[in-house]
DNA sequence: AATCCCACCAACCGCCGTCCA
DNA sequence: TTGGACGGCGGTTGGTGGGAT
């Protein structure tokens, strides 16, 4: 399989198009479509390679382009897509009628790509990176998330203040990290940031192989999937399979048996089930969260952290050397 | 005012898959 | 079956403009 020579024909302008040389490709477009890219330039008196041609008018001459910002569910789409399929630009450009491939991965790469990270997002497998002793230090990046996910909660099916969300998340994922020292090798806040997300991880949300809770359908069919499916409130039933999972921002206190903890559990799972099925309980799921997050003042200021870092790493860190 | 730095993005490069003679 | 032509794709580059020093 040779390879085009396409552009590597010596004489052919390469670079910036001139406004006179859009203009010749508009004009013969409009006349005669595209046809052979190959023999289009020379055609329409261009003095370009057919490839250069192609790239001009699928990335910014073409009418049907849309200009100017990302909005935020477009930002959120390419987020979820981007989650699913990784860097394939041009089908996630496949979703978002008027943006093209190439745009979007400039997008992804100078503002998307950066946030994540400092999220602490890794931005390929979307999820919290696994450098867990620097998860304490990076405290303001996951608020900063909670702040992301007001940008992000299109949905609004969670009302709560994002940033109460993110501190109860955090403490939440301390408490299981410290009470789960003989079985998790690793500081798990996946969940966390899920949740700063206002969602859980789309991995988690989609029936593919890579989740373990459902693996019963396979991703054949995602790209037929309507876009709404692709944003989900916060998705209870998965922890239903998580024995060693602390029910996520519930109204228990600690001191709770097990028994009623899994009854809340099974309650949450049933609220969720109902959620889905009934969008118009979206207010009693919400008012249900709200205890756990009165247990963290809002106005807590920073020694409330500190009390908690410090408390945390008084206790022996399973992840220490 | 000059220079440097950095973010942005249009355009290029090179590889791959498909089509077809 | 082979190999050239072509379109498509993802990664990378380099020009440009704006802000900082």
């Amino acid at each position: 399989m040779g390879r085009s020579p396409c552009c590597d024909e010596s004489g052919l302008k390469k670079g910036p198009w001139t406004p006179e040389e859009d203009q010749k490709l508009i004009n013969h477009i409009r006349k005669h479509g595209h046809g052979s890219w190959r023999a289009l330039p020379k055609q329409a008196g261009l003095n370009r390679c057919g490839k250069s041609c192609r790239l001009r008018w699928t990335n910014y001459l073409r009418p049907d382009i849309k200009r100017g910002n990302f909005t935020a569910e477009e930002e959120q789409t390419i987020i979820n897509l981007h989650s699913l399929l990784g860097n394939k630009w041009s089908s996630i450009a496949g979703h978002l009628p008027g943006r093209t491939d190439n745009e979007i991965k400039n997008y992804w790469n100078t503002h998307i790509r950066k946030k994540l990270i400092q999220m602490g997002i890794d931005p390929v497998t979307h999820r919290p990176r696994t450098d867990h002793l620097n998860v304490l230090a990076a405290l303001p990046q996951l608020l900063a998330a909670a702040n992301f996910n007001n940008l992000l909660n299109l949905n609004q099916n969670i009302q709560l203040d994002a940033t109460s969300v993110a501190k109860a998340q955090l403490l939440h994922s301390m408490i299981q990290v410290l009470s789960n020292n003989n079985t998790s090798s690793s500081f798990d806040i996946h969940h966390t940031t899920n949740n700063l997300f206002g969602q859980s991880s789309f991995l988690e949300n989609l029936p593919n192989i890579e989740n373990p809770y459902d693996q019963t359908q396979g991703l054949s069919h995602i790209d037929d999937q309507p876009l709404d499916s692709f944003s989900s409130p916060i998705r209870v039933v998965a922890y239903q399979h998580d024995q060693n999972f602390i029910p996520p921002l519930i109204s228990t206190s600690p001191d709770e048996s097990k028994e009623t903890q899994m009854m809340v559990k099974n309650k949450e799972i049933m609220k969720y089930n109902d959620h889905t099925s009934n969008p118009s309980s979206t207010s009693t799921f919400t008012q249900d969260h709200q205890p756990w997050c009165d247990i963290i003042d809002d106005e807590a200021s920073d020694s409330y952290w500190k009390e908690i870092i410090e408390q945390t790493c008084s206790e022996p860190w399973p992840f220490r050397e």
